[in-house]
DNA sequence: TTTAAAATATGATATTTGTCAGCTTTTCGA
DNA sequence: TCGAAAAGCTGACAAATATCATATTTTAAA
């Protein structure tokens, strides 16, 4: 069992505000997980009870409708925290999280967690600055989804994949999606995702190769983001 | 000016973890203001530099998408407090608030009362517990907006704004909002929402006298709310 | 490797929703 | 109380998007 002190993805959550001894603690209750690519972390109704602190790969979270679509909410991605929420509350996940890729996590149970929220301010105040972070963009995706169209939400979901997953050299977006979860992203229907994705292939804005998409004009996708 | 420790819309949220000295020193730095209907409680782009806690009224929460139209996120009520990301963010307020009907409200500004969420641990677990729920809720209402129609939309709004609001003593939702707000929490054109309005109240499903509405037949509510 | 299943792609069509125009009713300030 | 402005309403039409059908390509299991 390796030791979260350490860990260089401490370094990217909120536990970096963790002590040593705190970290210790931690180290030796954690379990660590490999998660095969389209394996469910966990699930709606389930409960969670502790957070994952995401070593390697990216994940979906997501969440079914009434309608019975499935929409993804997030990607979580290496040196995250995922379900910090499960601290604070005793409900079971209303949320769902699939692995995208191959995935290292380490488990931290939620009881062991727990402690260092009631002692440790300085790493509450950071749990607390993440989910403000997270309530902002959660407030800024309503907007979009309820105002945008298609086309538009489209084109903010690639600049914004491209943002956030950018590690490759190519210029290919860092994170393999298929059109289904293109789809469940900006919550249309595939093959409307699928032509739009064409449409902006046939325009040289975008380029792709089954699932690695390149973005050739930002200043384009942008313009079309924003309703032109 | 009055007290913190004798104001019973402070039972209703975080407030009430804190302790009597806490309390005494809130009092003594805070403002009353009397906020009139349609006045502004604070806009996009503004420093908030403290929370609201709001003692009556009801404000809408909204924010401009980059299409010019305002969407509204959340009707805050009295007994919540408002703007409560701003105690730890630096960052300026991307949401604006605006009163629906006459209001009275405490300001209560940041640097007096972080030195509670420094200190005070029940409190700022009580704060993290806030923005869970937000984030919880804000995670359903994109999926709602992303996946449902325009008409589920309005069904589901409808049923929130009966049970949150149903302080009338003939049924009518205890909030007056103009068919434009109804419009921008659906996040629709004001014309599709006045259009369904009508065939709701043509189908006997809901009745209305101007900015009075009542619900007639909650169960086919959510029924259209499912999407059947 | 072969082959069935899944994913991707495209066309045709139906449905939903937005936009514009014009009208009526309500509200509110002079 | 009057009159203008705002809000509410309705119809006609256009645009966006979903749905269904079907073909092609890719993937993965036997």
């Amino acid at each position: 069992m390796s030791k979260c002190e350490q860990c260089i993805v401490r370094q990217f959550n909120s536990l970096k505000h963790l002590s040593k001894e705190e970290l210790l603690r931690i180290s030796a209750c954690k379990t660590s997980k490999t998660i095969k690519k389209g394996e469910v972390l966990f699930s709606e109704g389930e409960h969670l009870n502790g957070v994952f602190c995401i070593k390697d790969g990216v994940c979906k979270v997501s969440k079914m409708s009434e309608n019975g679509r499935n929409q993804i909410i997030s990607l979580v991605q290496k040196g995250n925290l995922l379900g910090e929420r499960s601290l604070v509350s005793e409900e079971v996940s209303n949320l769902k999280a699939v692995a995208l890729n191959d995935m290292e996590v380490c488990f931290i149970p939620k009881e062991e967690i727990i402690r260092d929220l009631e002692k440790n301010n300085t790493f509450t105040m950071s749990i607390l600055k993440d989910m403000a972070t997270s309530l902002k963009s959660a407030d800024n995706l309503i907007v979009d989804m309820a105002q945008k169209t298609v086309k538009q939400r489209l084109a903010e979901a690639l600049l914004h994949l491209h943002t956030k997953f950018n590690n490759d050299s190519e210029g290919y977006i860092g994170v393999h999606l298929s059109r289904e979860d293109i789809a469940n992203i900006i919550g249309t229907a595939t093959e409307s995702a699928i032509r739009l994705l064409s449409d902006l292939k046939k325009k040289k804005i975008i380029e792709f190769h089954g699932k690695e998409i390149k973005i050739l004009d930002e200043i384009a996708l942008e313009k079309i983001a924003q309703g032109f």
